[in-house]
DNA sequence: GCCGTTTTCGGCCCGACTGTTTTCAGTCG
């Protein structure tokens, strides 16, 4: 059966296929028909084998002439219309549009001209000086083409936590469901929530093995089976990424879990600790001799060798083990504790659904208030100016009349100028409840030109925020050249709030940075940067980064009540 | 190719930035 995936991931490629010929419109069209059907809740073969093509054409994207084509997927599990358009430029679209300044024009010119197919073509067209002598390429974008290559290659075997952890899930919630398993838990680098793993590690405690492990090999993602056993097999999955699977005993659980969590090193010296204490830990138990004296949970481990139970996300050996010998542990914010979400892009520019789909999505996954903050004008993707942040604010006005229980405050993701400056004037300003600002442009400033610019945009009385503050997209852009220790400083001084952004790709600012912020008390917001009502429940991947820097709920101003977070905004002296 | 509380036809985000050019193509958000 086709996933949701495969048909999002061939619209998609029709999208850039029909891109190279310089098709208009229609690129788009596919690309938000791949949108909608990588985020529907339902499989579409189970849509189609209920409710036939006219279900199909009721998701919002897809018309008659796509959903025709999906139904040919689901049906054959090809697409001639597809495969017509790919063998006229029969090349690894996946991969080469994943480089960084590669788009559809340029990767049908490396094809013709020099016959590139896949990264690894590239690469060696790139070291041999081939691509500087292509019409509209030269020796800078030669540079830059392997410079992606490197990043390319820097994150391959590196899976980012946004698609691991959704597949983890879906793989523990199936096995949880499977006869003679009475327990089930991730553990390993995705239980740290680290932003990208290599591998996953899934830990069951079952007395019937076999069925389990024969069951694991037989996924429909499994590409290769490395071994299987009755108490560890191990697979690779289609996106890359091996999984191992580890059948334990009940009374071994807990060490079991402590083990293969990690971090390495905070095993080790986990290990030594017992050591000190005559005792041996490893992935069976706590043992005095021969005898066991802790394994059935983590926390009578922990318990066992003297120390508070220590969260997944902290054991990284940044000073956890001593923070917990001395009783000085963080208590973490919790994945329940954010009320309000602050970052949401709306049709209004650039996002998918409106403001009143949003806030109702946003109120079914039990926040109580939203900040729209679409794009200003300065972007130059439509973005919002005055006039249109007034009408968008009446708007809200009028939607807040109609709500229960939930507010919609008026915000703007407000684009900073290359000097610093905010492309909207300061009387509008004043009228937002929230102004995030953020760069969007001039990326390569030198370091102190970079930081300068965003301080001075912290310094304007009505920055609330400063939103995905280092600007990095994971495994794709780096982050600008930036003193983080000064723009915290800057934050202290001017009181402005630096931000989490939760989605998947950006994850900004990192654990790193956060520990620092945390340190200096200065307060942060955990936002998803939505722009799309999918996009909503990505809150958690910013709340594992916050914890992972090991943040409590009073640094985070949106796990505060509505009217306590507002008095936290910077002009809130004037409401 | 999709869509409609101005439209069932005629719109559809469009401008900055980069690197290539000497007037602009391609990518990005």
């Amino acid at each position: 059966m086709i996933s949701n995936a495969d048909i999002a991931r061939i619209l998609n490629e029709i999208a850039i296929l029909l891109d190279m010929d310089g098709v208009v419109f229609k690129p788009r069209a596919y690309e938000k028909a791949a949108e909608a059907v990588g985020g529907a809740d339902e499989p579409l073969a189970e849509l189609h084998k209920q409710g036939g093509i006219k279900a199909v054409e009721q998701i919002p994207g897809v018309g008659k002439s796509i959903a025709e084509k999906i139904v040919t997927l689901i049906e054959t599990g090809k697409l001639p219309y597809y495969e017509e358009l790919h063998a006229k430029v029969p090349v690894d679209l996946g991969g080469l549009s994943a480089i960084e300044g590669l788009g559809p024009k340029n990767i049908k010119t490396l094809y013709h001209e020099l016959g590139v197919r896949n990264v690894g073509d590239l690469e060696k067209a790139a070291l041999a000086g081939k691509i500087r002598n292509l019409p509209h390429f030269g020796e800078k974008s030669e540079a830059k083409i392997l410079k992606g290559i490197g990043f390319f290659k820097q994150s391959r075997g590196r899976i980012p936590l946004g698609v691991a952890l959704p597949l983890m899930l879906e793989i523990e919630e199936r096995l949880r469901t499977l006869r003679g398993v009475k327990r089930v838990a991730i553990a390993g680098s995705v239980r740290r929530r680290k932003e990208t793993v290599g591998d996953g590690d899934i830990l069951v405690i079952s007395d019937q093995p076999d069925a389990i492990m024969d069951f694991f090999v037989a996924m429909p993602e499994v590409v290769h089976v490395h071994g299987k056993g009755h108490t560890k097999s191990s697979i690779k999955l289609a996106i890359g990424m091996d999984v191992d699977l580890r059948v334990v005993p009940a009374g071994s659980f807990g060490a079991a879990l402590n083990y293969f969590t990690g971090s390495k090193d905070h095993n080790v010296a986990l290990r030594r600790i017992a050591i000190e204490r005559k005792l041996k830990l490893n992935e069976y138990g706590l043992f005095r001799g021969e005898a066991a004296i802790a394994g059935r949970s983590e926390e009578e481990v922990y318990d066992a060798l003297g120390l508070p139970y220590i969260e997944p996300e902290l054991r990284e050996m940044t000073g956890e083990l001593e923070a917990a010998a001395g009783g000085k542990l963080p208590k973490l914010i919790g994945y329940d504790d954010i009320r309000g979400d602050l970052q949401i892009q709306t049709t209004w520019t650039d996002g998918a659904h409106s403001i009143e789909e949003m806030a109702a999505e946003a109120q079914r996954l039990g926040r109580e208030y939203i900040a729209i903050t679409d794009h200003t004008k300065g972007l130059a993707m439509m973005g919002a100016d005055e006039k249109k942040l007034r009408e968008q604010m009446k708007h809200i006005d009028a939607l807040n009349k109609k709500l229960k229980g939930f507010t919609v405050l008026k915000g703007a993701e407000v684009n900073i100028d290359k000097d610093g400056g905010l492309d909207i004037d300061d009387q509008t300003l004043a009228k937002l409840d929230v102004v995030g600002v953020a760069v969007h442009s001039h990326f390569n400033l030198t370091r102190r030109e970079q930081t300068q610019r965003i301080i001075r945009a912290m310094e304007n009385p009505h920055a609330d925020i400063l939103f995905h503050p280092t600007g990095r997209v994971l495994q794709k852009r780096e982050p600008y050249d930036l003193d983080i220790d000064a723009v915290i400083a800057a934050a202290k001084r001017t009181g402005t709030i630096l931000e989490i952004d939760a989605y998947p790709e950006r994850m900004d600012l990192k654990d790193e940075h956060v520990r620092k912020v945390v340190d200096a008390g200065v307060k942060l917001s955990i936002d998803t940067d939505a722009h799309s009502v999918h996009h909503l429940d990505y809150l958690h991947y910013g709340i594992a980064n916050a914890r992972r820097g090991w943040a409590t709920k009073a640094d985070v101003i949106n796990t505060k009540p509505l009217k306590q977070f507002l008095a936290c905004l910077k002009d809130s002296k004037k409401r």
